[in-house]
DNA sequence: TTGAAAGCGATACCAC
DNA sequence: GTGGTATCGCTTTCAA
């Protein structure tokens, strides 16, 4: 059933089919309420395809996965990311793109989004200082929000991100108050954005109380569980080892859990942990208590936010940059108290 | 840049044009050439809605999230199979489009993707005991596969899986060959098919030797962390308590993980564990040594085949449907030799 | 081997 | 208010 045949068999023009059911104003509201009811009955879908082409727009969303970073997709946080801004446009009649393309391919696959059409705006993931991608998407002229943002760019641009040096400055905090003195930091891969920011939450809560930082007692590697193993057992066969770790991830965190166990101490006993990007329980005695929740319902609402945010551009095209930045939960049971002091 | 204005500058026909770029046979070679070299000199593109308005093919292919299941996009094997589907559909031109619904519009989800034309075929994640979408892809008439199996379902269809029977059957052998007599099962929703599967092999694997299977070693629960450290606390607190686990994913294996170190007990010392859908690995005095890898690979190629499939079926339509069985890597290192008995 | 012209199914401008 | 018609950019007969 198409908008030719259900104008004939309303005895109507196309025209006048296709205004009411957009609903334009000049439609006489009898004739209007004819054709809803009468699509509705035949079940008329407008074609998607023809839409596209008469308006020359994709409605469609395009996000590019570079492969080499497929452990991005594979990050809870991009799945929780993608489900929120999914919402937002299948709300709005917008599809999703997901380009899974090779790395070497990535800039050839935003420059096919826009040439071929078939994506209205995109959604940067995982920005790096001074990322490329910022003036490409520039040059190609094609709408853009980002998901975090990329220290040292000139240009202005619209982002969504959530507040990783304060989380990070609050979790040293509460360390801190705990009595701990010495924090391991399991961070990320410091070009990437968030992990720079992290580094100086935590960094500005030991100033904040005038103490020195320990670079043994910093690592900044992929966020794995091996990486977060090694990077925990070194620290832990230190001299004068940390008595509470700050983890960057959910998958780190696995490994810094197994170095712990590795060392025959006990997590919420001989050491304290806080893990981000983590939504997980703390299990003792069977009980649930959560040690920290930090950012999965906030990238969820990023993701609704950066899809809202980008559609507006798109719609009433030409608006400012904006930004949001959200604040992550924290919440924090018992279960990290204060670990006994081991030296 | 396109068709027309290209055609134009060639002093040609768009028809001569068009044909000279889709490769058919009855265009001068000499023509075809100068076609070529002049569309990759002005960088042209043909533009994705005017094709799929033309063609009548949306040159897309749609994954629909509900989203209750979020769990699965989490899923890192969802991911997997995403990445590798995604590859293919960017080789072969297609869309990947990705629709993220709540739970009740599912299904109108797909009546939409069909009426409104933006996808060519879709591919089934997930699938269930006598799974209602696969009657329902067949009313709405839209080509599909389906990842994994859906037991008790008569009608034919189009599927790629991974074999969970034999890969469960093979840990648990391996287990049993150890010397293991009493190993806990971490399983599943079996209502989900391959929980079923897997269940199966792990009963088969038993039943081969005489064995009696003990109901208080097999649980079936979410994938989750908190689900496995219930699981497998359970079995730890039976006064005969299991030497080894069989574990379904890495998400219930992290809870698992934790259980047994809430017992004091040791992993790969005191009690063997086998996780499924992991590609991390057992660390023991800072070496990597693999435990199971399992199926990582095997989904990101169940992916990519799923989506060849589905494609050959939408091109060459019509086709038979076509099954594959995927054999998953078992890679076991020493770090899960014979645990000490503990009776 | 090439080209003219008719779709594909909507939108949108211009008359009436 | 309603309808005729050009248009979006390509594909695909049908002729030449």
């Amino acid at each position: 059933m198409n908008l030719k045949e259900l104008a004939t068999k309303l005895g109507l023009s196309p025209t006048t089919v296709s205004r009411a059911l957009n609903g334009y104003p000049e439609v006489n509201e009898a004739t209007r309420e004819r054709v809803m009811a009468a699509a509705k009955r035949h079940n008329y879908r407008p074609n998607t395809r023809a839409i596209r082409l008469a308006t020359g727009r994709a409605l469609a969303i395009g996000h590019v996965i570079p492969l080499a970073t497929r452990h991005e997709i594979m990050n809870p946080i991009f799945a929780d990311f993608i489900a929120g801004a999914g919402e937002t446009y299948s709300r709005n009649g917008y599809d999703m793109l997901l380009s899974v393309v090779p790395d070497e391919d990535e800039e050839k696959a935003y420059r096919d989004l826009k040439s071929r059409g078939s994506a209205d705006g995109v959604i940067l993931h995982a920005p790096r200082m001074n990322d490329p991608r910022i003036p490409l998407m520039h040059e190609i002229g094609i709408p853009f929000v980002v998901h975090g943002r990329a220290t040292a760019t000139a240009e202005p641009y619209s982002w969504v991100d959530v507040n990783n040096r304060r989380a990070f400055q609050r979790a040293t905090e509460f360390l801190l108050d705990l009595g701990h003195a010495r924090i391991g930091l399991v961070n990320g891969l410091e070009f990437m954005d968030f992990a720079i920011r992290r580094r100086t939450g935590y960094a500005d809560a030991h100033a904040a109380r005038g103490l020195q930082l320990d670079p043994a007692l910093m690592s900044s590697d992929e966020m794995t569980e091996i990486a977060g193993f090694r990077a925990a057992t070194a620290m832990l066969d230190l001299p004068d080892p940390p008595t509470a770790f700050l983890v960057a991830s959910m998958i780190s965190g696995m490994g810094v859990r197994r170095a712990i166990e590795g060392k025959g101490l006990t997590m919420g006993k001989d050491v304290s942990v806080i893990i981000h990007d983590d939504d997980l329980s703390y299990l003792r005695n069977g009980e649930d208590v959560p040690i920290f929740t930090a950012t999965r319902s906030s990238v969820r609402e990023a993701g609704r936010i950066a899809a809202e945010m980008l559609l507006a551009i798109i719609t009433q095209h030409g608006e400012e940059p904006q930004n949001r930045l959200l604040e992550a939960e924290l919440i924090i049971g018992q279960s990290t108290g204060p670990a006994p002091r081991r030296t």
